[in-house]
RNA sequence: GGGCCCGUAGUAUAGCUUGGACAUCACAGAGGCCUCCGGAGCCUCGAACCCGGGUUCGAAUCCCGGCGGGCCCGCCA
């Protein structure tokens, strides 16, 4: 048993069906289960909705709702069940509730919330984004929802690998590398201007990532007016892919990739393994992709030899029927590379996830169809995301110069916690105080980005992402530290914790026992549906209830043996809203 | 021009995949709690499903058409 919630939902699920079947109307537990819903608030547990069965057997609606809440048993966790017009409505037996799920919390700790193992092996590949230069907000929005994807999955059962896969091909990586290779005096004044870093000032005295993106965004924009500073580039372009690159390119795009996993690990992302693109490249693989697809049914030769695939029966967007393979001078584009980067993911993996930005959907269907030319059936699952917007419209982009930098971000949440932490705490060290502050930023900005759905626009303002207020980050650090301070202050933060199930009787005490109760389906919920956000939506709510619980009810004032069971209830919350933080990749706190 | 996604109170969001009973929550606004285990808190109030059709006993949710916004559309990645 892992799920407080099944037994009973199971129970009601097999008790309607055989009643409606009695009667002449067969639906599958499955679909019953599915169609079990919330009532509105404070109602029930669960509601049945009668009127799709009730028109089948050609009954009115009331009289079939009423016959089913008369005749239900009520055993299998149920303490009362009614009718309410064409609805059923159910009501857990509190007591029972309480027993399974604290009894499963104690039992289980930091595993409380997780599943059953399952044997697939998942690949979660996210960020992946070039060593060019320092994120911006707009591009974590991929590794927050990619890092939290791969936590709920590890909750969930499965095996999870982290990949991000490092563009050191191409011509944004040949760019960087062509304006390092000269020193910065020989630089085009153009860019020189712009983007000459301050005297004094030294890539061991700055960040690698900062340091060396310094003159990308204006090498773009210079190389469009300068035709032959781009043929140095796409020469240089080509001697990377046949293996030649200069000495400066790969240590280059290591330092900058080091500086850029820096800042992502102050919001808790990290990865397993990290694929270079140019490796593909090497190990023959691309070339093996290449020749696959010049054998493919739908190949074709343009006139400059550049190899192609008609993809028109595959519906993409007209414009966008042919994919090209490869350039003109044989060399792979970055379509055909990713392509034998998903072959090689199938060979180690049996699902492999994809999250990508919403400017990366046409190129998620022109890859499954390229799979489909060479006759690969396996597919990978995309996550697709919506931009950060500015509020200026449009999304953040570093060429536009509307982005907001992630360290700079960070650096200024970090200050606000700090300013935070100092006007309520007396008693903690300087080390102490500055830790905190950094846990709360990050936090505070990964909550922020994280608690939108995948699918709609994150619109960025400075006072909402550095809002620790409301419904934030920093709210559910602050309920996981309280919890711990009342335990603290009772002297009993170690188990065991007894508790009597029948002690639970006001509202604000069991509805934080059913939303504990919640944790582990929705941690199924999330695995199954990649709605990321919902761990933060339950975790606000999480948090919510137990504040209610806490304003409403005292604990260590109370009299026994209300007492002992409130500090049990206050034990498993604090272990349910600590799992939540971990899945949220937001940091536990003790003190804050 | 074509394709994909989004449109919920003043602002910002949940619910939409699986249609169901008074649509969630925060910020801002009005009022209250404040001798009490940590006020980064709690309680109360006002305020919203883009428009038009369709399907259905029932639509924020599904379908069609508008309108508005975002992104993408061949030798970049």
């Amino acid at each position: 048993m892992w799920d407080p919630w099944r037994p009973v939902r199971d129970h009601i699920v097999r008790e309607i069906g055989q009643r409606l079947r009695e009667r002449g109307y067969p639906e599958s537990e499955w679909a019953l289960d599915r169609q079990l819903d919330d009532t509105p608030s404070g109602v029930a547990d669960f509601g049945y909705a009668a009127h799709r069965a009730a028109k089948s057997l050609q009954i009115p609606v009331e009289q079939l709702a009423s016959e089913l809440a008369k005749e239900f048993p009520l055993s299998g966790g149920l303490s009362r069940v009614s009718s309410d017009g064409a609805y059923v409505n159910f009501h857990a037996d509190t007591g029972i509730l309480v027993q399974s799920t604290l009894e499963l919390v104690f039992a289980r700790g930091l595993e409380y919330g997780q599943g059953p193992a399952r044997p697939e092996k998942v690949c979660v590949e996210h960020t992946s984004a070039n060593p060019t230069g320092p994120f911006h907000v707009g591009r974590v929005r991929n590794g927050i929802i990619g890092d939290t994807m791969a936590r709920v999955l590890r909750a969930a059962g499965y095996p999870v690998t982290t990949e991000y896969y490092v563009d050191d091909m191409g011509r944004q990586s040949a760019m960087i590398t062509w304006i390092w290779s000269m020193p910065v005096d020989q630089w085009p004044s153009e860019i020189r201007n712009n983007a000459r870093p301050p005297d004094g000032t030294s890539v061991a005295t700055e960040k690698p990532d900062h340091w060396y993106g310094r003159p990308y965004p204006f090498v773009s924009e210079f190389l469009k007016r300068n035709p032959d500073a781009a043929r140095q580039v796409a020469e240089l372009s080509r001697e990377i892919e046949s293996g030649n690159s200069p000495p400066r390119h790969r240590e280059i795009a290591e330092a900058v990739l080091a500086g850029m996993l820096a800042s992502l690990a102050r919001i808790g992302i990290q990865f397993d393994d990290f694929v270079w693109e140019s490796s593909l490249v090497r190990n023959g693989s691309v070339a093996q992709v290449i020749e696959r697809l010049r054998r493919a049914p739908h190949a074709v030769v343009e006139d400059n030899g550049a190899l192609a695939v008609d993809a028109s029966g595959y519906g993409l967007p007209k414009e966008t029927a042919t994919i090209l393979v490869t350039r003109g001078d044989g060399t792979s584009l970055y379509p055909t590379r990713d392509v034998a980067y998903h072959l090689q993911k199938f060979s180690r993996f049996s699902r492999t996830i994809d999250v990508l930005g919403q400017d990366h959907q046409l190129h998620a269907r022109t890859l499954v169809a390229m799979l489909t030319e060479i006759g690969e059936s396996r597919r990978p699952e995309f996550l697709i995301y919506q931009d950060i917007t500015v509020p200026e419209g449009g999304r953040m982009s570093t060429r536009k110069g509307r982005a907001v930098n992630l360290d700079e971000l960070l650096d200024e949440a970090v200050q606000r916690a700090h300013a935070e932490v100092l006007k309520r705490r007396e008693d903690l060290s300087e080390d102490q105080v500055a830790t905190i502050a950094e846990h709360v930023a990050a936090g505070a900005v990964r909550f922020h980005i994280l608690r939108v759905a995948p699918d709609k626009p994150v619109k960025f303002r400075w006072e909402e992402a550095l809002s620790f207020e409301g419904r934030s980050g920093p709210f559910v650090q602050y309920a996981y530290a309280r919890a711990g301070s009342i335990l603290r202050k009772a002297e009993r933060e170690t188990p065991p914790y007894p508790f009597e199930a029948g002690a639970f009787r006001l509202p604000a005490e069991t509805d934080l026992v059913r939303t504990i109760a919640r944790l582990p389906s929705t941690v199924q919920y999330v695995a199954r549906t990649s709605h990321v956000h919902t761990v933060a939506t339950y975790a606000y709510g999480l948090a919510e209830a137990f504040n209610r619980f806490y304003q409403a009810i005292p604990v260590i004032r109370a009299e026994e043996p209300a007492r002992s069971s409130r500090l049990a209830l206050v034990a498993a919350t604090r272990q349910a809203i600590g799992n939540t933080l971990d899945y949220l990749g937001v940091t536990r706190l003790e003190r804050m």
